[in-house]
DNA sequence: TTCCGACAGTGGGGTCGCAAT
DNA sequence: ATTGCGACCCCACTATCGGAA
């Protein structure tokens, strides 16, 4: 069961939010003190992630479990990046924050409508007690002050679920749906990559803004965002801008070769974080910006990552106080168009 | 006929492991 | 020893196609 993206927090009676983890899903299969634990493609998690493993094996129940891996931080929040290089450096604290369940001592939840089987989780979970196993709580009816946390701890998000739905499995569901906290930022465009496959022209478009010290810094790569009409445009306009050395004075790091182009482009992209490398996750191109001089573009916002400096989170917050007026709207598909 | 959901393909930041250099 | 590539994880988005409305 997956959830659907929408734009805006709500509130509505019967539906419940909880906290977006910043992690990786998985399933818990536990038998006899049996646990496989798999990722959403059935890929066993069992040996990256041991300790969650052995924390399982002390269930006592048979349940099928659904929940995020991930780092817990000290002040609560997930740290996505951590997880992923756990490998390398084990030492954050890795939990396994479980948010549902399909199945108990051999019974099928599935049918069973979610505060119940949320219910039952929380029993369950409890009785474990263990540090490294924990219930994602929720809050009823309304998502304004949760939403409020998770933009001010810099959380990736939450998610709202219908209270009384069923747990359809594999599927993306209406019932089901993630409110994420997106970030945007301006940004000049120093390149492009070549397309792939059916791809033409631009596979997506290399970033840059100036930093205090008035060098230009290599921000990422944006290809999300653009349709066939609009790498044309850009294709063409990038055309007289093209020069032969990169804009950079550090070498970047990219899969596919690059055709530099003069640092004059400002364009405007959404994402979801920045990267401990200051670099943007998830990018989205949003549209070019015209009214703004390639030298003027900064690292607008910061989220709390070890590497962001207190200047940029102190420069953002006005701006962006006044541009995310909170509001309450019906159930908006993800795009209107 | 139109609309919508599922799916494949493209793009991003990462890590890991293996093969080629 | 380094580099490149694909397969995973997280994901957003576009284009297409077939079935439901």
């Amino acid at each position: 069961m997956m959830a659907t993206l929408v734009d805006a927090p709500f509130s509505r009676e019967g539906w419940i939010f909880e906290t977006k983890w910043d992690g990786y899903r998985a399933i818990a299969d536990v038998r006899n003190g049996n646990v496989e634990l798999y990722s959403r493609n059935h890929l066993s998690f069992n040996k990256d992630y041991a300790p969650v493993v052995s924390a399982l094996e002390k269930l006592q129940h048979d349940a099928v479990l659904d929940g995020e891996i991930v780092i817990l931080k000290k002040d609560g929040s997930s740290d996505f990046q951590s997880l992923q290089n756990y490998k390398n450096d084990p030492s954050g604290h890795l939990v396994y924050i479980v948010f549902d369940m399909l199945e108990l001592d051999g019974e099928d939840l599935k049918a069973m409508p979610l505060l119940q089987r949320k219910e039952l989780l929380k029993t369950v979970v409890k009785q474990l007690k263990h540090k490294d196993i924990l219930y994602s709580e929720h809050v009823p009816d309304n998502s304004e002050t949760l939403y409020k946390q998770a933009k001010e701890k810099g959380w990736e998000g939450i998610i709202a679920k219908e209270g009384d739905s069923l747990y359809a499995e594999g599927k993306r569901s209406m019932a089901w749906l993630k409110i994420k906290i997106i970030d945007e930022q301006e940004a000049i465009i120093c390149g492009y990559t070549d397309p792939k496959g059916s791809r033409k022209k631009i596979g997506s478009l290399v970033l840059g803004v100036y930093d205090d010290d008035k060098q230009l810094r290599y921000v990422g790569n944006c290809g999300g965002g653009l349709n066939g009409t609009l790498i044309s445009e850009l294709y063409e306009k990038m055309q007289p801008l093209r020069q032969k050395t990169s804009p950079f004075d550090k070498k970047i790091r990219t899969n596919t070769p690059v055709t530099w182009v003069k640092p004059q482009l400002v364009c405007q992209v959404k994402f979801s974080s920045w990267t401990s490398d200051r670099q943007l996750r998830q990018p989205v191109f949003l549209g070019l910006r015209k009214d703004k001089p390639a030298k003027e573009v900064h690292q607008e916002t910061a989220k709390p990552t070890k590497m962001a400096t207190k200047k940029a989170a102190a420069s953002a917050a006005p701006a962006k106080a006044t541009r995310e007026k909170e509001r309450v709207v019906t159930l908006n598909s993800k795009k209107s168009h």
